[in-house]
DNA sequence: TGCGAAACTGGCCGGGTGGCCAGTCCGTCC
DNA sequence: GGACGGACTGGCCACCCGGCCAGTTTCGCA
């Protein structure tokens, strides 16, 4: 490590693509003021890379189904979710339905994760 | 391999604190086959770091918690869940109520997105 | 050796969930 | 005008979920 006062900044890589991860190593080993973290070492900041495969294609979703979603990432359960929309439960699970579907998802908990995942909606 | 062979890795900047953001943007500035993001321009890897004071506290959960967690993120029921880990639906019921008090979740769906938020697990 | 924590199992039950059927409105596009 | 998709609503029903009660074993720690 560097005599001087500040401590390097240690970063963490977290890449699908081997070969990229493999050159970021490289390059970022001959830093001076910034060290790759040992394994378990809490790092500064990590270097992240999705792999671009895995979110060719947004999901279309309507209005209404992204309100419903936003609900059930809260947690909500049907009846709260018609509340909140001044719809009925029928019409709720309407829109759940249609959001299992496009989704891909077996559940609402399926379902809000998948969203996450391909960044639909924040948690 | 020097004229027409591989370009810059492109890294885009995510940081929380301006103190770590401006360390790291001098830092790898003057890293050869290494280049920061323009505006708008999409980076092969991005640099991200979440403010410490957002999660003070970890939960603590059981190795069987984590377990069972892990699949509901993943959807499954607790039929599912019981067979994955070999045991009964009764336990996973379980784990499941101690889950939703120590998130303090009003359900599976709002556990997991509790679990995410706070970083106990990855979706 | 006793005591608590963790893991595990059972029964019971009210309410929630999701799938199926059906239908009505409203706006757009051909 | 006719077709179409989106939003909305209803009934019905099997299944799932979560909360309540109860119990067992196994482990480590005082």
């Amino acid at each position: 490590m560097s005599a001087g006062n500040t401590p390097d900044v240690v970063l963490s890589l977290e890449i699908d693509d081997p070969a990229l991860a493999d050159r970021l190593a490289t390059l970022l080993g001959n830093v001076a003021g910034l060290r790759l973290a040992a394994p378990g070492e809490t790092a500064n900041a990590t270097i992240v890379a999705r792999d671009p495969r895995v979110m060719p294609e947004d999901i279309a979703l309507t209005q209404r189904e992204l309100d419903v979603l936003a609900l059930m990432a809260e947690g909500a359960s049907n009846k709260m979710i018609a509340r909140q929309l001044n719809i009925s439960v029928h019409t709720v699970k309407f829109h759940v339905g249609s959001l299992l579907d496009k989704l891909d998802a077996t559940g609402r908990t399926d379902a809000v994760a998948h969203a996450a995942r391909r960044g639909v909606i924040e948690l």
